[in-house]
DNA sequence: GGGTAAACTGCACCCGCGGTACAGTAATTG
DNA sequence: CAATTACTGTACCGCGGGTGCAGTTTACCC
């Protein structure tokens, strides 16, 4: 191994397939030292503790998805001047590149954390208020811009409509796990987007 | 105690409370039995392991789900005769009495499941997937009743679209947790209810 | 009122896991 | 060559899940 085997971030990945898939709790340190192979003080040597790692993989995933996300809105804003349809274009995209991953979505560990709050530190939990409210801010301005153009058709708060796009997603995420239908994901992307649809372009097309 | 004290069920009240918040592998049998008042043996002499208790808790709290859902759209169904407009009622009583929970949705075993799936045994993933699916025939049939009536302003699968209730309900609840706002839930799901009223609705109202 | 079964208590013990402590070592870098 | 980084090895602790089994209380039935 030595210097350039970047074993920290080993660990991170290992740790965060398994968070994932079976929970932070029931994911051990002695599985993921024994798939990294390095030794228990190894791991010790990078993480202080079981909290640090959780902390460690909490921003790194927080910072990919906000990536992503620009990513995605990004270049949807690219194709489309109009706020609207861009966004459109955009769910679009989210749910093709959702339904081409070949497992379905890992899962979010922003809901791992809701559903095992008292195990992580005041920090992690919130930090993950502040992500959320991250999400609600981008599609808050987002939708912003939409309500200057079209004017909805039913009354929304559009704090509220931004946030339907985390509960969609963290939702779809459940119902694809639940299912073990890696596509559910995808598909209640598109009911979102059918919505946005409906609510702003005006009734006589 | 003794034995009108029905040891059983007050085992099962203490854990369901502390899997919903703290997760599953993070409820220790420990304080349980001190909660409850009871030795580890007499928990032992109740469930032969975690899992047994697990498998309890699941089955009831599903039996219970499905009985108030029984209830609320039975009651909307009894208030209007139209099917679309009964299902309108029920989503608002639905939000206003999770509204109305003082501290908010203590979460879902659903999502538990799903975000700690190694833990538990394949016959409680099982019941995962048929809990999630009776959830779909319940609202695909709701659904499949109005579109007989309304005609959907947009093309949707009815089957999708029945996932979603699950979907913004799981979802919902994972946002109020993250937020700390245990009104997040409810408004989410008075936004499917917009979503529902203006994908079927005529467009010339 | 005695017997039986249900519903426990008490105690002793094992294992796996998180975590600590600390000494030793191989490789890299200045 | 010295110092730093990135580990290994070993020994140990406490907690929680789980087992085994003998003993005890309580309710109810005959």
């Amino acid at each position: 191994m030595g210097r350039g085997s970047n074993t920290r971030e080993r660990i991170m990945d290992i740790a965060e397939t398994s968070v994932l898939t079976k929970g932070f709790v029931a994911t051990s340190i002695e599985e993921i030292i024994v798939e990294a192979e390095i030794t228990k003080s190894g791991f010790f040597y990078h993480f202080k503790d079981k909290n640090e790692l959780a902390n460690a993989l909490f921003d790194r995933y927080i910072d990919r998805e906000d990536l992503l996300l620009d990513d995605i809105f990004g270049r949807a804003d690219e194709l489309h001047d109009d706020p609207l349809h861009a966004f459109l274009i955009g769910l679009k995209m989210l749910s093709e590149m959702l339904a081409d991953l070949p497992n379905g979505h890992p899962g979010c560990l922003v809901a791992t954390v809701c559903y095992n709050e008292q195990i992580f530190d005041r920090k992690i939990r919130d930090k993950n208020q502040v992500s959320v409210l991250r999400w609600r801010k981008r599609f808050r301005d987002t939708f912003q811009s939409i309500s200057e153009i079209y004017q909805p058709n039913e009354p929304v708060d559009l704090d509220d409509l931004a946030d339907m796009v985390s509960t969609v997603v963290e939702g779809g995420i459940v119902m694809s796990k639940a299912l073990q239908d890696p596509k559910a994901l995808a598909r209640q992307i598109l009911l979102l987007r059918s919505y946005i649809k409906i609510l702003f372009l005006p009734r006589n097309h």
